[in-house]
Parts: C-alpha cells; sequence; structure tokens
DNA sequence: CAATAGGTTTACAATCTCTTCACATGACTT
DNA sequence: AAGTCATGTGAAGAGATTGTAAACCTATTG
C-alpha cells in the first residue's frame, strides 16, 4: 500500500518560507529537500533528483526561470515536476513560467493546504500511478481498450451487453451486486427490461466462461468468483 | 510537428464564456466539444474522452464538483485530465475541487492566454499516445509527412478522410474507437455527418488495406488489428 | 466551366444482439 | 409433500447495428 515517498525540493531564498514550507509538505508526508537559490537548487536537484521542485521566481544569483529552463535541459531531473511559488501574479509572469517549462505556477501567498492540494495533483499524474481499464484475475484478463476477455490465453469477443455486465461483477471480485444495481449500472436507469434478462446473460456468460465464476444469491443477485 | 491535435470539453452553463473559451482553445490548435451542464458535460465525456475536461464549478442541473467525481468514476473517463474554473477562488472551494480529483484550478476571470499555457502545461504530462509521425505496424507504414501508407512496400495515397481515420486507430492498434470518439476526432466537433458515413470509409479502409485488420464491435465501434 | 476525385447520403440487405416467452428446476415454507 | 418464489433454460421473434452498392453532392483542379 504504501507507496515510495515523494521527494520534494524547495527552491527559495528566504530561509523562514523555506522552513514555513518545508514544515508543511514533511507533515503531509514530503520527503524535503532545500536550496537557497537557483545555481545551489540545480546543483541539489541533479544529485537527488526529486519528484517535484518548488521554485521561487525571484532569487539572487539564478532567478527561477532560469532555473526551470536549466532542470528542463538537464537529462536527469528532465522529467521532475516543477512548480513556481512567486510574489507577482500578472499574466506575462506567469505565462513566461510556464514557457520556460514549468507544471505549475502559482501566486503567494498560497495557503500551505492548498499548496499540498496542487502538489498531490501534479504527483498524481507522475508515470508511476498508470491506471489502466484491465482486470486481471488468475487465468481471466478483461480488457475494457481492447473489448477483449482473455481466457487461458484465448481471446474471446463478447458482445457488448454480455462485457459490461461481466467487467461490473469484475471490477469486485466476490461482492454481490443486486439486480437492481446491475440494471441501472449495465442497463442504465431508465431502460425497462423484464425479469429474466439478466439471467440470460448470466447464462451465457457462464456457458462461455465457466459456470463455476458465477454465483447465485437468491433473493439478491449475482457475484463473481475467481 | 503534427501530433494528433487534443480534444478539450468545456463544460459550462454560460453560452458566452463556451463561446468565448471555445475559440480561443480552437484559436490555440486544440479540437473543442461543449456541453451546458454537468450530466450533459458527463454524457459527452464518456462520448468522446477528450484528453482534458474545463469544469465550471457552479452549473444548474449537477455542479463541477459532482460532475468531476462521476468523470473520474467512469472507466472510459477516469484518466482524463480536469480543470476546473470557477468564480469562486476561496481556500475551501479549491481544496474541495482537488479533493474531487481535479487536475488544476483556475479562479476566474482567467486571461485566455494564461488559461492555454495552463492547459498546455497539463497537456506535455498526458502519457504520449503514440504522438509519432510514422506509425509503423508489421508490413504497414503510416507517414503522416508524408501523407502516404505504405502496405507490403508498395505506396498507397489515401484520401484526406480515410487516411485521418486509419491513423486514428492505428494510434493504438488494438484499441476499440468509439463512433464518437471517431466522429469527434476524425471530423471535428460541429459536423454532422450521417449514420453510416463512418461505415463508408471503414469499408474503403478495409478494400484498400485488408478485410481483416478492421474488427467491428457492435454497437460499440472498431479497432484495428495487426 | 467542365472533369474528377473525395465525401456523404440513401435505401435496403444482412447480421448480430437483445429480449421475451413458456416452461423447467430447485430451494424453502407451511 | 404440496405450494410458492426465484432462477435456469432453449428457442424464437423483435430490435438494433452494420455492410453494401449506387446515387448524389461538393470542392478542387486543369
Amino acid at each position: 500500500m504504501a507507496a515510495m515517498t515523494k521527494t520534494i525540493l524547495v527552491v527559495d531564498d528566504d530561509p523562514d518560507i523555506r522552513e514555513l514550507i518545508g514544515f508543511n509538505l514533511h507533515q503531509a508526508g514530503f520527503k524535503v529537500e532545500t536550496a537557497a537559490n537557483g545555481v545551489l537548487g540545480i546543483e541539489k536537484a541533479t544529485k537527488i533528483v526529486p519528484d517535484l521542485i518548488l521554485l521561487d521566481v525571484m532569487m539572487p544569483e539564478m532567478d527561477g526561470i532560469e532555473a526551470c529552463k536549466r532542470i528542463r535541459e538537464h537529462p536527469l531531473t528532465k522529467d521532475c515536476l516543477i512548480a513556481f511559488l512567486s510574489a507577482r501574479g500578472e499574466d506575462y509572469s506567469q505565462m513566461v513560467g510556464f514557457d520556460s517549462g514549468a507544471d505549475d505556477y502559482m501566486t503567494k501567498p498560497v495557503a500551505p493546504r492548498v499548496l499540498i492540494k496542487r502538489i498531490e495533483a501534479l504527483m498524481r499524474r507522475l508515470p508511476s500511478e498508470k491506471s489502466e481499464n484491465v482486470i486481471v484475475l488468475n487465468d481471466l484478463t478483461i480488457d475494457r481498450e481492447r473489448f477483449l476477455v482473455i481466457k487461458n490465453g484465448e481471446e474471446l469477443m463478447l458482445p457488448k451487453k454480455e462485457f459490461e455486465l461481466l467487467y461490473l461483477l469484475c471490477s469486485s471480485p466476490g461482492k454481490v451486486f443486486t439486480r437492481d444495481i446491475i440494471l441501472s449500472k449495465v442497463w442504465g436507469h431508465k431502460v425497462i427490461v423484464g425479469d429474466r434478462t439478466i439471467d440470460v446473460h448470466i447464462r451465457k456468460l457462464r456457458s462461455k466462461l465457466g459456470d463455476e465464476h458465477f454465483a447465485t444469491i437468491k433473493g439478491v443477485g449475482y457475484k463473481f468468483e475467481s
């Protein structure tokens, strides 16, 4: 369950801000590193390759914009998330920020909890977490993208309704789905169909995928079993 | 250059805003679709599966927050980028927005050019869906720059629509593209064409490239198979 | 301003999918 | 043990979707 702790590099010339932000990010469960200006920030970034770099725009030595460009140029850090934190909120500054390759641009003052939410939103998009529309259950694979079911390596093409029904049941294996839920999720709220319609589709799934996978709970509904 | 054009769905109850934003996004090179409220937005989103959804927070029928959650729940749209556009900028609203699964939250009024920069920044993080200019699949090569298809070393010149359709299908071989998605990506938003138009183009591709490559999933759409 | 290719529509045929029906089965109640 | 309720089953008809050929626009080009 515990995903790898994400590292954030905070680059700001103001020690108070570094500490304040650092503290809050730490509380939020991030590993925090800091640097006092652009040059040092780049140096540290290439060393530790953080998941996200929080850059102040105005800094001595090298401003955030320039630092951002450098970070994007360096092979080790070019894929790091970069978020600007700036006292200047004008459109122009913001555009320059994004043009230099930033992923977000926030205007000070930023409430720490908002800062964290924004950072988390960015982190969600990191490549590590790739959600796919594929369900794998033992020897059964249900691939929504290809609209394909693979059983023991054998590809099976199911009609739409059967596929949707199977996908629903398999989305929570073992969980019982009532007929009402099945109707509303697979057939839609407004559609009215007869009593036997669901049964018939279950039967087709049983005959194609094996009787043993589909359990009937009388008076309630159906569930999938691996 | 020309990667596949990204599609943005603008959901706002104000027609003027839809048009204004739509116009600007269109100018920026995006394909734009619109919907007038949350319910319609979700409906359209599951149909065309846009790359990004721009959601107004306050809307009749269903507000943006709820819409966002639904979009995240649906298997087809759960990976879409979502950006809120809200008149309310308080921390609380923003946090609720991010908690519901948003990728960005902007406070109105937003300068169109800033809006576009932010959107582009989000798009950069999208897993590149084979945005190559040349697709090679076994004995089939699709060269977007030369607008040319090569099958078994033999150069084939396809008309525009056929080419775009083929390119779309081949951009993710095996993946099913619904008719709605095909329409929106190949024909574009405001275009209204009859039911049989897609079929006819598929048929032409089949006759030129081989029946076996194009699989029909009834009630869903088509997919390319190598 | 015709000729032509591309694109769309039409009308119908061919399929495939879905639903219903009539009845069977099985479990649980009284 | 008979009755009742919910589900299982096979077949058939209804319904929906797609395939196809040909006609019909339309924009481009020479």
